[in-house]
DNA sequence: GCCGTTTTCGGCCCGACTGTTTTCAGTCG
């Protein structure tokens, strides 16, 4: 069965190899597959059931492409894509991957010095023949080389996971807001956007005046490794783990063009502008400009901006040319669940868990202090070896659960379990003891190489048995170290539906499991989520931003989350769930 | 290759920087 995905990467990959056969000239082309394998990721159905007809009705999608989705579902090849593979094989394509070096120059050291992967550029710089190329001198060999030299660091490839990026993040927009003429810093591009990785950190600095002194200011931070180019408006510099950041001084006057800009996303932002040009205006970094005048129409805030171009203003995790412009311009932004929604908090560890940190008393004084409504005590189930807490450890919770309720009247405190789901999707403890739980929570935390038949089946084995009322992040990822559980995500959604199990969306920055784009996928399915920090500690009960801004990524609005409902619905609920 | 409240053909996103080609191409974000 041919995947959406597996789709959209094959067009993602026609359009990479495109921009080397035809160079920039025609970029248009490469647009357009790019476009098309936007199209796929994000389409309602699987495009591999779909004719012609149906795929070219999808925005994006023409008769050519629509053959080639055709020739993908049903040979698994596409010629033309294969020929370019022949003709660009992975090494020669490192060669874009060198900072400085585009399909233009790479193209060039093929045909002028027979130059065909990363090795042979080497040797080329060491016989100082890039110089006899044209346009190329003498500077820009060396900076090739010295781009090569960097490439282990900060390589145009390399990502960063978001939890690294954030805490960097944060430590850069406070170094830079103490800075003198400073009036705010705030990180950008997909930090802004909440994509589980970045490529490089973009901030942007707010300051009248030119921006001269705060670049150098920049390039004396400690934690700057190296500058890379430095300039009076803009500079990039290198962290010290390697992560290029890329610092913009703005005036305040142009906040607002120049947040959605550094924002983006790219496919984002060429919508923008083209709705831009057909009202005979353009669109950049300074501002919304009627073409003919010269009068800046809109430049302040985002607001403005997309409000001039008769737009509701978009929330910085949808704007990826996924939809999200066609519901603005038509006044239908889908609602968005929002921190401000929580009510409670579902899946939350005390000193009972080994991994726990701090006891019960405390991890309810915290939760009350949020002013939730409900909340879950979830320690590990016994059949975590390590963290397990026994039936009379659990029984001993609960009366103390029982006494410390008589403290907080507004807050109903469940006695719940993160239960371990074993391979043959069986839980901890048995039926009768399950009982007397008001609340599980059951995750996998074993045996995550089972292949993908043995991982569905092991998952909804568990959603089936009443005790189990969420699934505790969904894949078991861990961002950048671990890869997730292989799961037949439509078969594990069919499941919730049927069986009325919600699935957790995980706020560590860590995990963000369920991922976005996963979420994405149910978008337009009946499947409750809720929405757990997994706390350890007091202080990550205030994790709840991480996840909500994953969720709002999956376009998952207030109504689909479990602990948005108000107690006695949310209660109700969990009594039906539980007596299935 | 795709698309159409000025179009079924003629367009298709913007600006800065760099190096070097004395007028601009390539790369990048």
């Amino acid at each position: 069965m041919v995947s959406n995905d597996d789709v959209a990467a094959a067009l993602s990959d026609l359009a990479a190899l495109t921009v080397l056969a035809e160079g920039s000239p025609q970029a248009f082309r490469v647009r357009a597959y790019e476009n098309a394998a936007r199209a796929v990721a994000g389409a309602p159905g699987s495009v591999a059931d779909m004719t012609v007809r149906e795929l070219t009705a999808l925005h994006g999608i023409g008769e050519a492409t629509a053959a080639k989705i055709r020739e993908f579902v049903e040979t698994g090849h596409i010629a033309k894509l294969d020929a370019l593979r022949e003709r660009f094989p992975p090494a020669f394509r490192d060669l874009t991957r060198v900072p400085g070096i585009g399909p233009k120059t790479a193209l060039l050291l093929r045909e002028g010095l027979g130059v065909e992967d990363v090795d042979g550029l080497r040797a080329a710089l060491e016989r100082q023949e890039l110089r006899t190329l044209p346009g190329f001198g003498a500077k820009s060999e060396e900076k090739v080389a010295r781009a090569i030299d960097r490439l282990g660091l900060g390589g145009k490839e390399r990502r960063t996971p978001i939890g690294e990026a954030m805490r960097l993040a944060d430590h850069v927009v406070a170094a830079l807001a103490a800075l003198p003429g400073v009036l705010r810093a705030e990180p950008m591009g997909s930090v802004r956007r909440f994509r589980e990785t970045i490529g490089d950190l973009d901030v942007i600095v707010v300051a009248d005046g030119p921006g001269g002194e705060i670049m150098d200011a920049v390039a004396a931070l400690p934690l700057v490794a190296e500058v890379v180019a430095q300039g009076d408006r803009k500079s990039a510099v290198l962290s010290h783990d390697g992560v290029q950041i890329d610092v913009r001084v703005v005036a305040p006057g142009h906040y607002g063009s120049a947040a959605m800009y550094f924002t983006g996303s790219k496919a984002h932002n060429i919508r923008l502008r083209q709705r831009a040009l057909e009202r005979g205006w353009t669109l950049s970094e300074y501002g919304l400009v009627d073409q003919e005048t010269g009068a800046t129409i809109a430049s302040e805030t985002e607001e403005q901006v997309y409000r001039a171009l008769g737009m509701a203003w978009v929330p910085p995790e949808l704007r990826e040319d996924r939809g999200e412009v066609e519901l603005a311009a038509a006044g239908e932004m889908p609602p968005l669940v929002a921190e401000a929604d929580l009510r409670g908090d579902l899946h939350v560890h005390t000193d009972l868990s080994g991994d726990g940190r701090e006891p019960l008393e405390a991890m309810l004084a915290a939760a009350a202090a949020r002013g939730y409504e409900y909340v879950a005590i979830t320690d590990h189930g016994e059949d975590l070896t390590i963290n397990g807490a026994s039936r009379q450890q659990l029984r001993a919770q609960r009366a103390q659960i029982a006494r410390l309720q008589e403290r907080y009247p507004g807050m109903r405190i469940l006695q719940g379990c993160e239960l371990n789901i074993a391979p043959d999707g069986s839980i901890d403890y048995d039926p009768e003891f399950l009982e007397e739980l008001d609340w599980g929570v059951a995750s996998v935390h074993t045996a995550f190489d089972l292949d993908q038949a043995a991982q569905t089946a092991r998952v909804i084995t568990a959603m089936e048995n009443p005790a189990v009322d969420v699934i505790g992040h969904l894949t078991g990822r861990m961002l950048g170290r671990r890869p997730g559980i292989d799961l037949d995500f439509e078969a594990v959604f069919a499941a919730a539906e049927r069986t009325g199990t919600a699935l957790e969306v995980n706020c560590h920055l860590d995990r963000l499991d369920v991922p976005a784009d996963v979420l994405l996928r149910a978008r337009d399915r009946d499947v409750l989520f809720a929405i757990d920090t997994d706390a350890h500690h007091t202080t990550e009960l205030a994790n709840t931003g991480w996840g909500v801004r994953n969720a709002r990524r999956g376009w998952v609005g207030p109504e689909r989350v479990v602990n948005t409902w108000g107690a006695r619905r949310f209660l109700d609920w969990v009594g039906a769930t539980r007596r299935r």
